[in-house]
DNA sequence: AATTGGCACTCAAGATACCTGAGTGCTAAA
DNA sequence: TTTAGCACTCAGGTATCTTGAGTGCCAATT
């Protein structure tokens, strides 16, 4: 086991490294802060915190640095998550109250998340498993286009334009609208594709081909439903930390672009702090993202199908108040989408 | 005058210096390119160019870099635009030819530039300043809250959640849906607010509060449709060529992310070569942008409305493709969007 | 008048050496 | 277990040299 002490120094050297960005050493320590021993003592410590691989020395006879697994001990164990400041809870609050549909809210949710951290931050949309259609609208927006409408939740709407190749009459809109909702509403999406096999046969000849077209779109969009969705804000905050990234900046922003790595790792993450779950380092498993942080929390919608939120950044990035704020608007965002 | 024999020393040096990134010397030029004179000479010619400050000396005694003077002259006499290869053309084509909405095809427009260019790219959504109305919907999403759709181009769809306060009946909705299509179907938009004066006047006293809120928010989709959007990707190319960046790479990036500068910056060109406009470093008088060249085209919707889509990256750029990129998505985005 | 060879000159960038000081590890005493 | 003392290490700063690519200019040549 490793003694008290030993540990207070470990949760001074990640505050001040987090602070300084210099490697710290015995001498500091004993000064900023209150420890009633002297420096010999406290490097003896340190000898302990370097067996156990929770700091290193970037080079002999320097200070030292936490380790991912230093970072880890002091997130589990150390980390007193710092609560908002009031201005801060004010502003998510004003901020995300104005009620509005899905894409609004989660843009400027992750727009404030990375202001909040200065951080680079991202959000999943939700996936809607377990949502069902609510109604499903075809709306005339020229000679011989319609607009597909496919309302699955309050916050959710999903819009395809579908060019019918060719004049259509009014009359039969009214059909494929009306019987499209007999179909469907109320059905879960996973059920959508099955509830239209038949969808076709119940019109004229002439006809099919139309309907088959709108079939697969309808099916298109209970996919994109489905599919994974990604917003990111805060690019500049993420370069501007580029140093402590250890050069391959480029990389994680192109890992980031690409989206789906960025999905499967927010993804294999399970809540645990505050309903916070973070990943330090190496503990990513995957080169790219081996000198990055990702601070990430779930929300839910409505249907209670959860999606995440989090920040991502250097491992040497200050965990409370990224942690604080991460937990802060994931709360929101349930308490805005969950109704 | 400038001799002829020296504008294709500018040439070779332009050339040289984009695809080295090293300052070129008169030996390497005459060696290179086949000029049929001595280094001497190349640096009599060098000597010309300085005076007319197309190329600087980094330092006394080393070789030259082209100005943005000099790339100007560079793009505007001598860059003969290189015509792309067909595998990209084919891209183009295939890549956009499924119709789709107009999110759908400007994200999938934007990421295919900055393929093509290996460049940060950027499109603007189109303004719809002299679109009209085309048809409005409400459709109810839950026991208190409609979806107001406004069509206003086959391409273009804004969608609102609005939470009426209060369970409504469905008699009340159609009734708001036909007037509402009524007042405004075919009315050009900057006439919407002013049509909607009178419209809650029209209904009972107790629904007074309702409609108010609806008109409200018609009001802002077509404000919406005004304001102007970007979409913006490729940032980690911009991020791998920041050593040419001179330093500002976070401060452009972060501008970019603004957005508001970034549409000041665009809208301020106006096409001339290809129907593709370049602004060069400090062309662009802004000091962020100091080290970036711009180069964005203009694409037609339905409506005759112009927008722009370009690229950004350090003014050390192939002037050739990126021209000749940007060139060829604005044309495909006016086939496509302009019908 | 344009071109060229010759030559002295410049300066960034790399190599080498040296110094300094923060910080360590270890030992022996308290 | 803690501490003082001390020799040791090494990154990073500074100073000095060297090298070579490249220049500007002049006088000779075409």
């Amino acid at each position: 086991m490793i003694p008290e002490r030993s540990i207070e120094v470990l949760r001074a050297i990640v505050q001040d490294y987090i602070a300084t960005r210099e490697p710290v050493g015995s001498k500091a320590l004993v000064e900023r802060h209150g420890f009633e021993v002297s420096a010999a003592t406290i490097r003896n410590d340190m000898a302990i915190l370097e067996e156990e691989e929770l700091i290193v020395a970037p080079h002999t006879s320097s200070g030292r640095v936490p380790t991912d697994k230093g970072y880890r001990l002091f997130v589990d164990r150390l980390n007193q998550v710092k609560p908002l400041s009031n201005p801060e809870r004010h502003a998510i609050e004003s901020f995300l109250s104005e009620s509005a549909d899905l894409d609004e809210v989660l843009g400027k949710s992750v727009r404030m998340l990375s202001q909040l951290t200065n951080q680079m931050a991202v959000v999943q949309y939700p996936t809607l498993g377990r949502a069902s259609v609510r109604s499903v609208e075809v709306v005339p927006v020229s000679d011989t286009k319609v607009l597909l409408i496919l309302v699955t939740d309050a916050n959710r709407i999903q819009q395809h334009v579908l060019d019918l190749g060719g004049v259509f009459d009014q009359a039969f809109i009214g059909e494929v609208r009306a019987k499209l909702n007999t179909l469907l509403v109320g059905a879960p999406l996973t059920t959508v594709q099955d509830k239209l096999t038949a969808f076709e046969d119940s019109f004229a000849q002439e006809r099919r081909a139309v309907t088959v077209e709108v079939v697969s779109q309808i099916v298109n969009l209970v996919d994109a439903n489905r599919s994974e969705k990604i917003l990111v804000a805060g690019a500049a905050h993420l370069a501007r930390r580029e140093s402590d990234l250890g050069g391959n900046f480029t990389d994680v922003l192109e890992a980031i672009e690409e989206q789906v790595v960025l999905l499967k790792l927010i993804n294999e993450l399970q809540a645990d702090h505050n309903g916070v779950s973070v990943r330090i380092g190496r503990e990513n498993q995957l080169d790219t993202f081996n000198t990055t942080t990702v601070v990430v929390g779930d929300y839910q919608n409505q249907s209670a199908e959860s999606a995440k939120v989090g920040v991502i950044g250097p491992t040497r990035m200050d965990y409370s108040t990224n942690i604080a704020a991460v937990s802060a608007v994931a709360r929101y965002l349930t308490k805005l989408l969950g109704n």
